[in-house]
DNA sequence: CGACGCTTTGACTGTCATCAACGGCCGTGG
DNA sequence: CCACGGCCGTTGATGACAGTCAAAGCGTCG
């Protein structure tokens, strides 16, 4: 693999790290410790893979910082994005849902910190860490319906509300507040909008140029910031 | 709800309904029988609907026979085909990706038969029933890959490439092996089809007529017969 | 400063949705 | 039994949306 940056175990990772998120909220010091003992963190370039569809599922992920794309490779080269992940989420799951190969390919969006566990820890997290379960199906749950979303404005939308949509999603996903809007924050290309909403980068490229000159958004290369939110949501319903 | 049939508790259901159905294949007799008789079984007319998108979700189901279309309809009202889920399969089954509503409809194609179970059992068989969990999550990951492949589908094929895929699909998930060729076990419109391949009836229509003219396959009202398969794949592929 | 990657824009084209009309099957009720 | 109405399917004409092809501008990085 090109882009695997050597694995440390950092003793001194802090349990404050994973308090707060969802899968490991209601655990103790002690069992953060014990599961961040286990953990091996890496720090990723922008574009580089964590894992390759259908690769052996050998570890199992939580994304500290940055942002990963959910792509799949179609036998002709076309890519196509599934999911966005933000930060704060677990990925290559796998085995959650009974399977022992990845079922798709993980790629940064930009520079990413993630922490890995040796899949076999699935089982006993699973069984050991009260609400790990749990809240890891609540996370599929979304999952799926991100999916299902997809498909519902895929089969009925026009491209430029699928675009809009694609970009108000990201904004509420990763948004941040900068003085003329809300910035999407990470680096994104047409070309990655693109490969989200199943049009080309010619298209999106035109649609925000006319965003552009009405005043609905500003971009410059690889960034986004969304000025009139409410109107994108209009033309998104159109 | 117009088209509820009444809920009957048959006492002579047969454990072999179950034995041999994944979710229960390790379980003993005894065990099935606990089961069933905890469950309530149900006829249902064609066209008829589980359950509905939004609502509670209070029961979940085993689809004994007969085929259930999974369907999200828009705020415009066009309606979207999630999922086909043939007999055999469990559905409804929220709670195991943590939600407490049914993520989208579920209409029956043909007259089916049900077996349901109040939700509060869920955390139970889980716990209680080995392989339960485990086969249960096998079946969300495969719906998960199927809908994968759907918006791989209509990100990156034409519209004759989607409706072979399709054909194709239905005809392995259901087919019946005629004189013709293989037939697709459950009445299925132009309109149902062109549902599950964001088209419309019009499009499909003029695919089916010129397969036909073609010799890849037969239909009447309703019916498909694929006579050449291996036509249809190459189809699907160029 | 040059090269590469990202973006823009214009012109053309093809696929497929839309509009419209009709033909045929099937169950229902007189 | 026949006539009717509703659902399902077919087919043609038209046009729009968005993909493809082509070329050039612009930023950034090495």
């Amino acid at each position: 693999m090109q882009d695997q940056a050597p694995r440390k175990t950092l003793p001194k990772l802090d349990e404050s790290l994973l308090a707060h998120l969802p899968p490991f909220s209601r655990l103790d010091r002690r069992e953060i410790r014990e599961i961040l003992d286990q953990a091996t963190s890496r720090r990723h370039d922008a574009g580089a893979r964590l894992f390759n569809e259908g690769d052996p599922a050998e570890r199992f992920y939580m994304l500290l910082d940055g942002h990963v794309r959910v792509v799949r490779v179609t036998p002709t080269g076309d890519q196509v994005t599934a999911l966005h992940i933000p930060a704060g989420q677990l990925l290559g799951i796998a085995r959650a849902i009974g399977r022992d190969t990845y079922p798709a390919t993980a790629v940064t969006a930009s520079e990413a910190i993630s922490l890995g566990w040796p899949m076999h820890l699935w089982d006993i997290f699973v069984a050991r860490y009260d609400g790990f379960a749990t809240e890891t199906y609540k996370t599929i749950g979304e999952r799926i319906g991100e999916m299902n979303t997809r498909i519902v404005e895929m089969a009925t939308q026009q491209v430029e509300q699928r675009v809009a949509n694609a970009v108000l999603r990201l904004v509420s996903q990763s948004g941040r507040k900068v003085p003329n809007g809300i910035e999407i924050d990470f680096p994104i290309t047409r070309q990655d909008l693109s490969e989200l909403t199943a049009t080309t980068l010619h298209t999106v490229s035109r649609l925000l140029s006319a965003w552009e000159k009405q005043g609905l958004v500003e971009s410059k290369r690889k960034r986004i910031t969304v000025c009139d939110p409410h109107a994108l949501v209009l033309l998104s319903q159109s």
